[in-house]
DNA sequence: GTTTTTATTAACTATAAAATATATTTTATC
DNA sequence: GATAAAATATATTTTATAGTTAATAAAAAC
């Protein structure tokens, strides 16, 4: 493989699930949307492990949030799509939808 | 990694393209539709090389077909999606526009 | 200041996907 | 049947993505 600095599909996932989640995307938050929305079961570390590879393609930028008054432990760490990170979830998805409309399958929004 | 079984990036467009072409599936066919749709520049082999391993992943069924009248050369493998291989680009794509609704980019159509 | 909780970070491993290089097969024409 | 053309087949290499394990950090409660 060349380089690809793409987006994986796990990594896909991730991204569009910081995105749906605003302001509230962090490690746990995520991995909870992810189990919710596409029945997969990930992990913690999967998803941390995901997190680091999109921030090193610059693909999502982060910040410590404040610590809140729950119980305890350590502060989050908040994340957010780049604008790269964006375009290139849209890029993607733009060939995709333009080889299915190739296609003679039923539209997706009637499945 | 698991066995995630699953379709990788360029398998997914393969597969795509496949089914966009209808009858006309053939190695060649799916490298030049593929250079024309997506932009991309892949390489024969490329494509061999990935619906081998759709077909290894019964995602792809083929069959040889008759000879042409044209200049020589061997027959062409003419390729067509199976039934799990169209589920699997459907499952997915489902999932991917699930995950779409819940941000709030602008719809794909409209970009 | 010790404990508990919540969370991140780092380092490593496994594997499948992608890409390449090479060989082989089938067909038509001369 | 020798040659050129058109195409497939396969074996190997590369590497990016996915996933795992273990350690560490920060905050609150006691």
């Amino acid at each position: 493989m060349k380089k690809r600095s793409f987006l994986g599909e796990f990594e896909e996932i991730v991204l569009l699930t910081v995105i749906g989640l605003g302001d509230e995307a962090y490690g746990v938050s995520i991995m909870h949307e992810i189990n919710e929305q596409t029945g997969r079961t990930v992990k913690l570390n999967q998803v941390h492990a995901t997190l680091h590879r999109l921030a090193e393609k610059g693909f999502v930028n982060s910040k410590m949030g404040s610590p809140t008054a729950e119980r305890g432990g350590r502060r989050k760490r908040m994340f957010t799509a780049s604008e790269p990170g964006i375009r290139a979830l849209q890029e993607i998805q733009l060939v995709r939808r333009r080889l299915w409309n190739r296609t003679h399958l039923k539209p997706l929004s009637e499945i």
